[in-house]
DNA sequence: CCCGTTCCGTGAATCGTTTCAAGGTCCCTA
DNA sequence: TAGGGACCTTGAAACGATTCACGGAACGGG
């Protein structure tokens, strides 16, 4: 069915060791004979059997990335920074989505360790100290991104959240914006708490009075829209609103707009990620910029580099669009 | 480093076929031996090394799924319900993103085929009928989903996009639309085509004028924005516009929104793929649906049943909502 | 008590590739 | 012409799981 090196060799009248070092080491191999099995590897449609190669060589040459969704830009975006240096590297990926299920993760880690991938990036969900513990011994360094899990030793590439939260509060309050309101998803991963903390921190020493959180079941734009509706309800709207993402924002921005609020004349918002869309949202959005490429990249050479115990913490930075000007 | 069956075998003091028994077919072991080995297992926390497995078997339980782009969310919908539907079948994924470049498409197709997939689902970009057939010839079922590629002889799963762009058109028309647009992406890959060319269809039928057309290089909100520009720089507005997708449409609403049109009553718009963002933006799209999670489950089905020569067309559905009705 | 069955477990062969010690040519130099 | 490199090529031993023909044990029926 599928041509072997063993029967590339018999057509191109060599042994098997030298298809092998056409393959692998191609400038030990005299040129005519290089010639030769070059032909016949074209002939056969010969493709390397990945499967023995890794079982031979002990490890494979991919890399395992973990993310919690990839229909959020945010991870789509740290993937690709992540593909594109494993990629320079001779490497590929192993994509695998969570989908914020322990359950999924679970099953996604033993899928890929099965695979023999000779390195993990993740942003954990319900992963344990043990389980980490376990795949370093099996020789699989393991990276953290996007957030951390206490206890637990791997290295991680993580953004100041807290710092970004405090940037978008201060922001605000240059705005002379002091009826605030933060809108979250519950449950609160481990950064958008940070980014809470890191605002109300802000407002606190600033004396001012803490926010008011409205929290929904997810961080999509259906989410904010409803957020905005509860808020509208209220009667009485706050004159800033601070957001935990992007996708969240433009809910929100999209409900205020409609409800013939003027943004940011009436209510200014903030986002955060800076995803694409946030450019070009009807009002385009003041946000909190992740370097999320750089989030991947810096993971990969954690990974591939075998890193101990190293922890790499980005800054976040404000970007001014009219949402909040 | 990694325990293996082997070592296995030898804390639980059985054979190494006993421990492959245990693991594969476990009826067929007695209640102690087979309790004597999973305690084995886990206290040597082994774990299957899949490339000897793969090797031994002479194929995987992975199937690749190459699609354009994750960061549309078409894409990422019509995988997951490959997803689904492949985890249903005790299988896994291995996700490639072509991101529209023959070159990486290639690249993904060598990666793919070199760890013994089991099949292929792929939204084509530049793969010709020869690099099908050697994958045919391999034993490696493929089938193409959302498009075909002329003169190549595999499964696929598309939409009817020629009845989708009617769809949209008619629905124009129907409101008393006459003064049309349609905004596109430049190069138009073929379901962009067939869109438009239904929607061409369906208006000279009716005795219309075709629309001016607009390409922009993307099919992003971005895009959007900048096409809607263009209209509003024209000075004359059409009374309706056709995009080629959801995002573009997002971006078109937004721009007009910005610049004070009335959406729907100056310009009524119309989207194509309904997205989840669809249903949220500032003036809720009318669009037409595709069964993208069908999409990918019953491309799953095909490529795991190694049908032949089968073509199965889904039909797209019109979904009114604000923003044209 | 013997034979047939059923139930479990064994161990060696196998998958396709990489690696490496060993051997073979050829050429250059002394 | 012998000796010594440099350069190529070979062949066999791994890697770890699966499979399968075979054999031992236990049991029941005649």
């Amino acid at each position: 069915m599928r041509a072997s090196i063993r029967e590339v060799a018999r057509r191109a009248g060599v042994s098997v060791g030298t298809v092998s070092n056409v393959l692998n080491r191609p400038e030990q191999v005299a040129e005519a004979t290089r010639v030769r099995v070059l032909a016949a590897i074209d002939e056969l449609g010969f493709v390397r059997n990945e499967a023995a190669r890794a079982l031979r060589k002990g490890s494979g040459r991919t890399l395992g990335v973990l993310v919690e969704d990839l229909a959020n830009p945010y991870f789509t975006d740290v993937a690709r920074g992540a593909e594109a240096a494993l990629n320079a590297g001779g490497f590929d990926v192993l994509w695998c989505t969570s989908d914020g299920s322990p359950e999924k993760e679970r099953r996604c880690l033993d899928f890929l360790e099965e695979q023999g991938v000779s390195g993990l990036i993740v942003t954990p969900v319900g992963l344990d100290a043990r389980r980490v513990a376990r795949l370093r011994a099996h020789g699989i360094p393991v990276v953290f991104v996007d957030r951390r899990i206490a206890g637990v030793n791997a290295c991680s590439v993580t953004v100041d959240h807290v710092a970004g939260g405090r940037l978008a509060a201060e922001h605000l309050t240059a705005l002379g914006r002091h009826d605030l309101a933060f809108v979250t998803a519950e449950p609160e991963t481990p950064p958008l708490r940070q980014r809470r903390a890191g605002a109300l921190r802000a407002l606190t020493q600033a004396g001012r009075t803490a926010p008011l959180t409205i929290a929904e079941p997810a961080l999509s734009p259906a989410a904010g829209r409803r957020a905005a509706q509860r808020l509208l309800d209220f009667g009485t709207l706050p004159d800033g609103i601070l957001c935990a993402n992007d996708l969240i924002a433009i809910g929100v921005v999209n409900e205020l707009v409609r409800a013939g609020v003027k943004v940011p004349q009436d209510v200014a918002v903030v986002g955060y990620d800076d995803i694409e869309l946030a450019a070009s949202a009807v009002v385009p959005l003041t946000t909190v910029r992740q370097p999320r490429r750089d989030l991947g990249r810096i993971a990969t050479e954690l990974a591939l580099a075998d890193a101990e115990g190293r922890h790499i913490v980005l800054a976040p930075e404000l970007v001014v669009r009219e949402s909040a000007s």
